[in-house]
DNA sequence: GATGAATGAGTGTTCATTCAT
DNA sequence: GATGAATGAACACTCATTCAT
C-alpha cells in the first residue's frame, strides 16, 4: 500500500489559509504565493492539491455556503413557540450583528466574482434558494396555528432577504448603528404586518 | 496666456476606457497595461496624468456617484403632483431595470473596494446621504399636502433605500425576473402604506 | 523465491507513453508530469522505475533504435534473387513512405538531443554503423554474382544513407509529394548506376 | 515629441542573445529569464519589446534565414567562368565546412520546431525555395555556354539540396571526417556528372 | 506635453526530484 | 512494490511605476 491520502486535510488547511488571507488582504491579495507564505509552505505545495485557483476559488465558496447553512438553523432549532420562533428568526437576520456575521470582505468578493464566474454564481444561488425553502417553511409553521393565513409565503420570504440584504449593504454604506437598527426593526414590523402578527 | 491645459481632457478620456475595461473585464482585469492598450496608448500615458492607481480609482468613483446624480433627478421633476410624483419615485426604485442602471460589475467593483478604502467608502457614502436627502425631500413634499402625515421621514427615506439594495443584490442572485417584480411591486406597497397613501 | 520484478514491465510501459507524449506533445511537452497523467499515475511513480529523466530519455532511444533494426531487415530478407533484393532495399529506403516510417517528431527530438548529449550520440550512431554495415554486405551480396564489381562499396553505402536522410529532411521542408518521388527515383538510379547495375 | 524608439535596436540585441544562449544551452534551455540574464536585464525587458516567446523565436527564424542568404551568394558572386563557378559552389555545398557553417544546435532547434509550428515551417521552407531557385539559376547559367545541356535543371537542383542535407546530419551522426569527405566528394562527382561537365 | 524605455517584484503554474509511508 | 505528499526552483508573462528623452 502507498501513503494514505492526505487531500481532504490539506485542501481544507489550504481553504483555512486562503480564508485568512481573503479576510486580510482582500481578494486583489490573496494570491497563491501569498497564502502559500501565510501557510509556510511553497506555492508549488497549493497547486498540487488544486489543479488551479479557480477550483480553489470554487471548492471555497462551496464550503462558505455549507458553513454559513449549519451556523444559521441551530440558532432557533430549539424554540418550540411559534410565535417566539418567527419572532427570534426576525430578531437575528435583521439584526446588525446579523448583518456583521459573514466577514463582508468573503462575502462581497464572493458576491463580486458570482457576476463574471457561474459556477460561484450558481453555489450562492443554491445558498440563497435553501435559505428561501428555510424561511417559507417556518413561516408556513407558525401560519397553521391560525396566528396569520391568506399570506402569500414566498413572497414574504423573499421580501425577508430583500431587506436582510439591503439592510447588509446600507450598514456597510452608513456605518451608522442607530439609522441600521430603526431600519432592522421597520424591516422586522413590516414582516410580522405581511404575517398578520401582533407587532409587539 | 499659453497653452491650453489638456490635462482635464486626457483624465477624462482615462477614465473613459476605464470604466469600459472595467466593464468588460472586471477589477481583475483593468490593469493600467490593460487600459493603455485599449486607449492605444503606453501604460506611461496613464501614469503621466494619474501619479497612481489608487488616484485613478478614486477618481473613477467620483465621477460615477456624480454622474449618478445626475442622471437621477431629471427623471421626475416635470412632474407636477405630489401624488404621481412619489409613485414615479417608486416605481423607479423598484423597479428592475433600475437595478440594471448601473453597471453591476462596476458598481460592486467600487463598493467592494469601499471595504479597504476609505476614500472610495466616503464617497459612496456622500452619494449616498445625497440620495437619502432627495427622498426625504421628496416624501414630505408629498406630505405636506395632507396626503400623508404623522411619518417619520427619514426613517422611510432609510427603508426605500434598504429595500431598493435588498432588491439589486437579490435580483443578480436570483435571476428570476418575476420574483423580483414581485417583490418590487411589494416593496411599493409598503412604502406607500407607510406613507399612508392608497395603494393603487 | 520472491515475486518476481515487476521493474522491466513496468519500465517498458512507461517508455511506451513517455513515446506517445513525445509524439503528441513533442519533446517540450514531454514532462514527467505530464506522461505520468497520460498513464494515470504519479510523478513518483516514474521517478521510482528511472532515477531521472536522462535515464528515461536514453533508455527510449535505445529500444527506439532496437525497434528500428527489427523491423528494417525482414522487409526484404525472404527475396531470394539478388538483383530484385537490391532494388527493393532501395525502393523501401528512398520512398517517401519509408521517410515518414519513423515518426518525426520523435526522431528529430532524439536526434537534436544526440547534438549535446554524448550517449544518446553514441546510440544514434551505432545504430547508423548496424544499418551502413546492413548496407555494406547487401551491396557485396548483389556483386559477387557479378553483377557489379569494382566498386567501393562502404562509399556507396554511405551515399545510400546521405540520400536517404537528404530525402527525409527535404521532404519535412517541402511537403511536396512530387518533388519527393522524383529525387527518390533520381538517388535509386544513381546507387544503381554507382553498382554498375542496370537501370531498368 | 517623445523619446524616440529603440525598439529595433533593442529587439535585434535580445535575439542576437537569443542566439548566444540558444548555442550555449539548447532550446530547452533558452528560457526568457536566461535570455536575459545572459543581457543583464529582467525577463520584463524582453517580452516588452517581444509579446511573447514565439513571436520571439519566429523572428529569430527570421533573420537567421535572410542572414543565411546574405552570407551565401558573396561567396560564389565574382567568379565569372561559369565552370569553375559552378565547381565553387559543389565544392562549398558539399564541404565539411559548409555543413558546420550553420551552428547545428541552432539549425535543428528550428527545424525541430518547424514540425510543430506552421509559421517556423513556412520561413524555412521558403529559405529553401529560396536558395533552390538560386541553384537552378546557377545551373542554367552553367549549362547555356554548351557545357552541359538535356538536364533536368530543377531535378538536378532537388538532388543538391537532398545530398547537402544528407551530408550535414551524416556528419553529425558519424563525426568522421574522413568519410564526410569522401561522401562529399562523391556527390559532386554525381552532380557534375548529372550535368554532363567532366569531373576533373 | 507626451512617448516609450526600463525596472523589479509580482502573477499562476509546471518542473524534476526526493522523501515518507 | 507502490503511492502520493512535499520541495524548491524555474517557467512565461504581467504588474504598477519610474525615468529619460
Amino acid at each position: 500500500m502507498g501513503r494514505k491520502s492526505l487531500a481532504p486535510v490539506r485542501r481544507a488547511e489550504i481553504l483555512k489559509h486562503f480564508y485568512e488571507v481573503l479576510v486580510k488582504e482582500g481578494i486583489e491579495g490573496a494570491s497563491i504565493a501569498r497564502i502559500a507564505k501565510h501557510m509556510g509552505v511553497y506555492p508549488g505545495h497549493i497547486t498540487h492539491y488544486f489543479k488551479n485557483k479557480e477550483e480553489m476559488l470554487i471548492e471555497l465558496v462551496e464550503s462558505l455556503m455549507k458553513e454559513y447553512a449549519e451556523q444559521l438553523i441551530p440558532q432557533w432549532e430549539k424554540i418550540q413557540d411559534p410565535g417566539k420562533r418567527i419572532h427570534k428568526i426576525l430578531d437575528m437576520v435583521f439584526s446588525v450583528d446579523w448583518a456583521e456575521f459573514f466577514n463582508n470582505r468573503v462575502f462581497f468578493a464572493c458576491f463580486y466574482l458570482s457576476l463574471s464566474n457561474r459556477k460561484i454564481h450558481s453555489l450562492i444561488n443554491q445558498a440563497y434558494e435553501r435559505f428561501f425553502r428555510i424561511l417559507t417553511d417556518e413561516i408556513e409553521n407558525c401560519i397553521k396555528p391560525g396566528i396569520s393565513d391568506k399570506v402569500d409565503t414566498a413572497a414574504i420570504a423573499d421580501m425577508m432577504i430583500v431587506q436582510m440584504e439591503g439592510i447588509s449593504i446600507y450598514n456597510i454604506i452608513l456605518r451608522d448603528k442607530q439609522r441600521i437598527e430603526a431600519a432592522s426593526r421597520m424591516a422586522k414590523e413590516i414582516v410580522l404586518d405581511l404575517l398578520n402578527i401582533d407587532t409587539g
